[in-house]
Parts: C-alpha cells; sequence; structure tokens
DNA sequence: ATCACATTGTGAAATAGTTCACTGACAATA
DNA sequence: TATTGTCAGTGAACTATTTCACAATGTGAT
C-alpha cells in the first residue's frame, strides 16, 4: 500500500519531474488493486478521482443506447484514467474495465489540480498527454470511417489502434476484438480466417499469433484483394 | 490589421484573463484573412502557428488513402486551431478550410508556449479547452461507429457534432454533409428526402432548414422505422 | 442568353456487414 | 466425470450502404 516515487515517475504525467517534488505529494494517492474484468469506473456517473495505471492493461468504452460497445483504448501502465472528466467537470466520458490484474494509484480531483496549479512543468506534461490523445482518437476516428474491417484488423495488430502492440498474454475474445474494431464478433471471425489464410496470424482459442507483419501492412494498406 | 484585446478575450484560451494581461501579449498576434474556400492548412504538414478564430467558420477534417474526407469538426469563433501538433510537435493533424471569409489570429508556437509557461491560469484554460475536444471526438467515435446514416444526419442537425448548430447560411453542399456524417452524397441525398417527408427539415440548394426537432429527435434515437 | 460547371435527384446493381440460428470445442468446477 | 457455460466457426437471409450511371436543375461567367 505504500506509493512509490519510481513508480509515479514513469507515468507520462511526471515525466521529467524530479523525485523531490513526488516526494512531496505521494501521500495524496491511494493504491487500488482491482480484479481482472472489474468495471471500476462506469460512464456517465461522477467520479472525482484521477487515476494512474501503475501496471495491467484496461480497456476504455464507450457503449451506444443499442448496446454496442466500441472501445477508444486499451491503457498500458503509465496512462492516466478519467482526465477529461476532471477537467471539463462532465461525468465519466467512458467505462473502464480491467483486463487483466490492474494496479492503480488514485488521487482525489481536488488534490491533483491543486498540484497541478503549484507546478507549471506538470501541467505542461499534462497539456502534451491530452493532445497525444487527440490525434490517436482523430486517426481511430478517420480509419473508422474509411477502411473496412479486415484493414482495421490488420491495424490492429500493427499496433495502431490503442498504442500498445497486442500481445499473446492478453486473452482477448473475438468478441472483444469486435468491439475494438467496431465490428460484429462473426465479421471478426471471417476476417481473421482470411489474414490467417495470407500468413498474416495463427488464430488459436484467445489469442493470435502474429506471423508476418508485411502481409499485414498490405492488408491494412487495402492493397489486397480477397477472392 | 490591429490585434483587439476584446476579441482575444473572446478565446476559449482566454477566457477569464484579464485584459491588462492580454494587453502585454497583443504584440505577438497577426491578423490572418482566408477567402472562402481557402485551404490555410494542410494535413501532415508542419506549422509552427496557433490560430484562433476570430470569425468564420472552419471546417476540419482528415484524408484517408483513398480519398475519402473524414469531418472532424466545424470549428466556431472562439476555437484555436492546431493546437495538437503544437504540443505534441509532430506534424498537422489535420486539414483546415474556410466554410465563409474568416479572420484568425495566429501567434508563432515558440511565443505561446512562452507565454503559456509564464501563466498557469492560461494553461488551465488549454488543458480545458483539450478535454472539452476529447470528449466531443469520442462522442462522435462512438456515434459513427453505433448508429446509422439517418440517426446521424438528424444529429448534426441538432447540433450534436460540431458543437455549432448548422445554420441556413452555411452553404453546404450534399457532399459536405456526406463528408460530415462519413457517408457518401447518393446516401445523404436519400436521407434528408425521408427527414423531409416526416417534417423535420426542408430542403432546398445548398441548405437545409430545421422545422421539427422533435421529429428529429426521434429520428436520432433510432426509434423510427422506415418504410 | 448561352455555355460550362457544379449540384442535386434517382434507379439499379454490387458489396460490406449484420443478424440469426445453430454446432462444435474447450475450460472450469462441482 | 459429468455438467455448465463461454467461446469459436459457419451457412443463410437480410439490411444498410456504396457505387455507377445518368438525367435534371440551378448558377456563375462571358
Amino acid at each position: 500500500m505504500t506509493i512509490q516515487v519510481e513508480l509515479l515517475q514513469a507515468m507520462r504525467y511526471f515525466s521529467g519531474i524530479d523525485a523531490a517534488q513526488l516526494e512531496h505529494i505521494r501521500h495524496l494517492f491511494k493504491e487500488v488493486r482491482c480484479d481482472k474484468g472489474a468495471h471500476f469506473l462506469a460512464e456517465g456517473n461522477y467520479t472525482d478521482s484521477l487515476y494512474f495505471i501503475i501496471s495491467g492493461l484496461v480497456k476504455v468504452y464507450k457503449t451506444s443506447a443499442d448496446g454496442k460497445e466500441q472501445v477508444l483504448h486499451l491503457a498500458p501502465p503509465g496512462d492516466s484514467l478519467n482526465d477529461v472528466s476532471l477537467y471539463d467537470g462532465g461525468p465519466n466520458a467512458a467505462g473502464m474495465v480491467a483486463l487483466t490484474p490492474v494496479v492503480l494509484y488514485a488521487i482525489d480531483k481536488k488534490d491533483i489540480l491543486r498540484v497541478l496549479r503549484e507546478n507549471p512543468a506538470l501541467m505542461m506534461n499534462v497539456i502534451r498527454a491530452l493532445a497525444e490523445r487527440i490525434r490517436r482518437d482523430s486517426n481511430l476516428l478517420e480509419d473508422l470511417s474509411s477502411s473496412q474491417v479486415l484493414a482495421r484488423l490488420a491495424k490492429l495488430f500493427l499496433g495502431r489502434y490503442g498504442g500498445e502492440e497486442l500481445t499473446a498474454g492478453l486473452n482477448l475474445t473475438q468478441k472483444d476484438l469486435a468491439s475494438l474494431v467496431g465490428s460484429s464478433r462473426e465479421m471478426v471471425n471471417r476476417s481473421l480466417k482470411v489474414i490467417e489464410e495470407m500468413g498474416g496470424i495463427r488464430m488459436s482459442r484467445r489469442s493470435v499469433i502474429i506471423l508476418d507483419k508485411d502481409v499485414l501492412q498490405k492488408i491494412a494498406e487495402g492493397t489486397v484483394d480477397i477472392i
């Protein structure tokens, strides 16, 4: 339950901030542990904390009126969670689930806002982090509206989406993949088969092994015709 | 060509910043005028300026490999442009076109960064502005991947997208509407007819008049079955 | 007024993706 | 080991959307 300064330094927010300063604020954080599968933050609610991912992987998603889920991001360690509602005062903009066991450091809204105000270097870090996220989101947006499922899946495997490359240990189901690329489970299943036949991946239960990035690259570009 | 402090105060970045401070930095801005239709910022280029919209409307868009355009935002006066590349150091994340004659105030990257560093209140404004944008983008993202064209069009007319309600004076073509909702011109044409028949809008060349928001609301929710 | 051009309207064919319905495979646990 | 439940595979019907092709309409420039 002790908050470690070295772990804080690995967060995007605190990169380049010196240990002495972090030493002063470490007491403001609380460690939170989530089991795999835990929905620890619900869309639409008001949660007055900011979270940092120390370890594990978090799925950030939105659910539409008709129940369809769209994954916005697979957040790896170093990422912050729930920034948006903190800074714009609105409700939580997305839901979060732990895809693996997750360790978070949590800090109260009022505390982090105070710390920020007193620390311009930190604010610049936040600004950069938010800017990177906007770029990522708008790339995803463009992609979702232009390329087709096959290409989107290939891009996913190339690590173009969540920022993290998908590894074998993730244990994502085909349904998960579907909501990552904004499609249906069946479509993902069929597309995976195609990519497998082309030698890009090998499928097995709850995991996909990447075999040939060049093949994926070609599929991602839509250069390939499927017959 | 004179930069006016009162106009600066109307920008999201400078809201709540007092006139005396703005007086000190006004000399850093340059006024830029764009004709309607001018593509004044290209995606992928490096442009070391931040822009503020004083008047007019700017279309912010991305173009995919196969030439399809997706509109990210219709930016109204008060908005800043090109923030992302400024803060993350990457190339321009989107292209920009003036949809009307536009007046911008431009400031050099190094200048605005210096001003920011010296002014924590300003930084907090930036953080809030970026957070609002992330929320907007992720709503758009969810929407594009879930609802269908008819519903997306209705939402567009309800002002749920670009943040601004579409007015008659905009002179958008059906092709423009298509790239706003991520669809094709023909599909937009047919959908507009449907909405018109239901009494939600009245169409005329290059403009759409909103007649009945309740009808639009129902269409947006997907409550309506089209026969 | 006329010509050229951009915009709009529309049918029909093609396509991508969804949904449904069901089967088989696997894994956990009782 | 039997049972239960989740996950993966797959055909078939259906739906939304795109694409193509072309006609009609309006607009601006000369």
